[in-house]
DNA sequence: GATGAATGAGTCTTCATTCAT
DNA sequence: TATGAATGAAGACTCATTCAT
């Protein structure tokens, strides 16, 4: 019943800062939407910021378990277009995380960390293909990584934005990037 | 000498948002920095958003005016290693820029649609002398716009990020999308 | 006008604090009876703890322009009666002094200096007058600071007290500690 | 094992009373230190105030079992000496007791009942041994109290005060209420 | 008897904004 | 135009107390 309460909480919290935002979502709209009293907030998660960094720290959790299913077998191509299009339905059923990307606090690093575990799995994955030559690999991280960064902000800012606008875009970025000719027999623009 | 007092007060904001962020700086912390009285700055802005806007207009066409000077006659690999260079640089003056992002605002806007002016000016430029292909246009403007989100997203997150350390990241995505051989007379690394 | 506000402030603090206790009054509720808006108070006063020390202050002058009317010319014992007087006058006329004595802040030593600043006055007057010997001076002021202190707390608890059922007892403690003898000619004051 | 736990919860509550005082000592502190529900505080107390009276009547009983020591046999000198000191001692090893002496309640009488009976006791005998008149002997009851609460309220301002350092001063006061030349053969200065 | 969970009323404080002069 | 004073709405947080098990 306990467990009850803190889920119902961290839903509503959810709901909440989606909708509103971080700043603008009361302690007090919390407690009343969750049908909770305040103080059951704070007995829980000390403060508004505790419950803030246990709902990111939930989300991230979930995120990566979908991450997860990425396996090795995975052509990279199909991999990186998995892991952008994780990545913007995660920004997009999780607004409230823009409010946190402002702040200076550690709640960034915990997502970028994830991210670039994940891209440098992808990038190993396509050097072992011979899909890579070892020199671009660091500079393909990063610059894979801001691409990420910047279907963040796009996200963010183009609420509107569906999934499916990004996928034209993700195919050309991987040809960019990748050799796919061997492996879908195919040109690629750059060549 | 109204004039005067207008620039006081737009000069102090800019330092105070870059300083603490807009939210925590207190229009009465403005009005003492900038020996003013609050209701002064009332008198000229409105509100504190009227202000934040003023401000940004003015900050946005500072920024146009340097990006004005990307003419045609550049080489369009230069010309785009600029115009990241002078986004960097501007992102990195003006931090406060970042918790504009955030909102769900038309400053957004202004600034999109500048980048999204001369990116395409670039590429324009880029077709013109056989770089590029008339279907790829689309999306290598798409692509360069996400690129240019996440190295601001990248510039919030890592305040010690010098603008050199995105050089050579900068020379890699010149070559990963433009036929830099005709021009460079070298390889690239996706051929 | 400004004055005016600040005063009625002040006054409506004291009514509430003597009334109601210090912990007790909420700034909601002063602002309220004040006919002013709580903010009004933190721009006067910064908080809570500021208004009080303001109002310390303020009634601890008052009481220090009355003191100085014990003036050279008085007779000690009489002198010494006064002090005691004023002394539980202001006591009960500002019961949440005793809140103040509680804490453990210098606000408490401000009233104990003014004690003694006056009551080594007075056992001055009396040494040259021959009423006491040079040895005695020490050990009376430390002795008539605690029946100070005692009143103080004396009348904190019985508020029904009476100024009146202290004067008795006043002329006890002086016939104790003066040669009360040769100054009135035989009998003591009281007789 | 009900003792027990009631015995934990009254030690826990008087040591942090005396640290933080009662007002800032939440029932929770008290409930996590003396490992204890805090419904079963209120099962045994009521409330917390129906826990402090527990413990001022417990803190009182073992002062007052310490008093009755000052039987007949004893020079009033020195027993009101003794008085004294072990109020001294009270007072310094249960400074909560200042936060009780603040508030409008019963509690001041319990203890203020007990110090008039043992000071009547001992002027009594005083009288009895022909080192009174009469007539002193209810304003000498009223002024020792009044010392003695002064003495009280010296404590809890002064914590670096020693017993010892107002050893002195009760030979002071002891010499000039007490007809001291018959029992100690020397001059008192009010003879 | 004992407890963990839940509560709601209350507290101080902040800040963008308006008003009278 | 310029200002100092005043405001009210809102926000985060605390704590004594109660309730279901």
């Amino acid at each position: 019943m306990a467990q009850r309460k803190q889920l119902q909480i961290l839903k509503t919290a959810e709901i909440l800062f989606n909708k509103f935002g971080i700043k603008k979502t009361a302690v007090d709209d919390i407690a009343r939407n969750a049908r909770v009293a305040k103080a059951t907030i704070y007995n829980y998660f000390g403060n508004k910021d505790g419950l803030l960094k246990a709902l990111v720290v939930n989300k991230i959790q979930q995120f990566e378990s979908k991450l997860l299913d990425l396996n090795e077998s995975t052509n990279p191509i199909e991999a990186i277009k998995l892991l952008i299009q994780e990545h913007i339905k995660f920004f997009m059923d999780n607004p409230f995380f823009n409010d946190i990307l402002t702040r200076e606090n550690e709640l960034n690093d915990v997502l970028n960390k994830k991210e670039e575990h994940f891209l440098r799995k992808i990038i190993h994955q396509a050097q072992n293909k011979g899909l890579l030559t070892d020199t671009d690999s660091n500079q393909l991280l990063t610059t894979l990584l801001l691409l990420l960064k910047g279907i963040e902000s796009r996200i963010k800012v183009t609420v509107a934005a569906s999934i499916d606008s990004f996928d034209d875009n993700i195919d050309f970025i991987s040809k960019a990037f990748f050799k796919t000719k061997s492996l879908n027999g195919g040109n690629n623009g750059t060549a």
